[in-house]
DNA sequence: CGATCTGTTGATATCCTTCAATTTTGGTGG
DNA sequence: CCACCAAAATTGAAGGATATCAACAGATCG
């Protein structure tokens, strides 16, 4: 079998357990579901829309996406996968994609068997709770982008989404920075976010003249706590309940922690 | 026990049925789990941002709405809840909500009990598998109106709406005509696609000055294939196989009809 | 070391918002 | 039945945020 990280901080690990605590055993069990990891190329499509949904996987290293492309051939971007997500448990239950999936950079997946998965599920309740969770904060994430597009400026969806993806990385133990690990392009911001990418650049241009970020290799976040004063926006959408005590703390500010993270 | 329909009209069976087969005793073992059924004024508040989640339920009549609220007061409608919808069956695993659900219109709710759900749920992977893909639906329902306001027009957004509004209603067995049963606000409309209230008025003036939609006191769609052909969006992501023949079909055109619907 | 993708900047255009005022509608009580 | 009121719908004028178009610079990679 091929495993890349010790059970402790494979990040599929580290999500689950902030939704439900999870014993070794637990998170044994759910590795011993990754038999094959497939790597894969960047700027790939692991599945078109229209076609028969594909297995659930697990997105082990890299990022990429899920997306829809209008009939001029424009293109949203729907949610971005991170290492340690979990995906698509029930997809197969339907006909047909309603979306794509596409690889941005260069991954690492991990296709999981639909009865393996579904009789894990079933011995295993705390699992089971954490998948639940789990999708319960992709639904949020979604949410959340649906009121970004709807009701907030350029700016705040722009620091919006560097702010949430740094939450993320951490939620998945990705991160103990406040670096944008695996860049994205201002094509695909704009795209997530419904803006040009012309316009995306200008506003990360007044971020750099600011001083709340800086571009290097990773994009760099220099102020969280103004970028999300700016966005308007707490991680408590994430529901990360069990963080370690003073980390996700120190990135969310007070509110956050007084509101929601029952550390 | 009140029930206000017979088995076979009722919209949650309507609905579910359309994503697997059910018999009359499937029906009636679900309907079962509605024993009390509340009346709620409009304009109602049922679970507010930050609340504990409350319990599962189903809304029998009317129409409700998940939504936002920002910090300087304006609105972001999330999802509108339709006759027939089940919701939020796994929402108690999170320590507070995300967002919050209110009433529209004088609605009626049964809520449904954490444990009979899941055992009716154990016991019968029928309708087990009916709520999955409905919970699917809900997902694809998101991620369409996603790309609406990341990538669609004015006049897309509010074709896309009333058309998805006809297609649900016709998805729960409410209509099997044309027009939109429970009217929504211009001011709800421009709520949900990220727009203003008067932006929307006037996309709904030049609607009728082309003959597309004519306001009554239920709003009446006069020519769903152009309405269909502004917003570019085929019903295909709602998932309903098993529509009687020749009715979506009717309001699909041929194409959804040849790509999607097995009828 | 050229080709191609990504990022950057300026000038102009446009879709939608904002603001303000008026009309219409629907409900309620006299 | 009518008067009244609040909510919803409607319209016009003006402004702003973001898009579009175009050109170029910089990075990355075979």
């Amino acid at each position: 079998m091929h495993r890349r990280f010790p059970t402790e901080i494979h990040p599929a690990i580290a999500k689950l357990s902030k939704f439900v605590p999870l014993s070794d055993r637990d998170a044994e069990s759910l590795l011993a579901l990754v038999t094959t990891v497939h790597q894969i190329q960047e700027h790939v499509d692991i599945s078109v829309q229209g076609d028969l949904p594909h297995a659930a996987f697990m997105l082990i290293d890299g990022v990429a996406c899920r997306y829809c492309v209008l009939e001029d051939g424009r293109r949203q971007i729907l949610h971005f996968l991170l290492p340690g997500d979990i995906c698509d448990s029930d997809l197969y239950l339907l006909d047909a994609m309603d979306h794509s999936i596409a690889t941005l950079t260069r991954v690492s997946i991990a296709s999981i068997g639909r009865e393996e998965l579904s009789s894990l599920r079933a011995h295993n309740p705390r699992i089971d709770t954490a998948l639940r969770v789990s999708a319960l904060q992709d639904a949020a994430i979604q949410r959340e982008r649906l009121v970004s597009l709807g009701r907030r400026s350029a700016r705040q969806r722009v620091a919006h989404l560097l702010c949430e993806m740094v939450w993320r990385q951490v939620c998945n133990g990705l991160a103990d920075d406040l670096t944008v690990r695996y860049p994205i392009t201002q094509v695909e911001m704009a795209d997530a976010l419904g803006l040009t990418p012309v316009h995306v650049n200008r506003v990360l241009r007044d971020f750099r003249r600011d001083r709340l970020v800086r571009a290097s290799r990773r994009l760099e976040l220099l102020d969280m706590k103004r970028l999300q004063a700016i966005c308007e926006v707490t991680p408590d959408y994430l529901h990360m309940k069990r963080s370690r005590p003073g980390f996700v703390r120190s990135i969310a500010g007070p509110k956050a922690e007084k509101r929601n993270l029952r550390v």
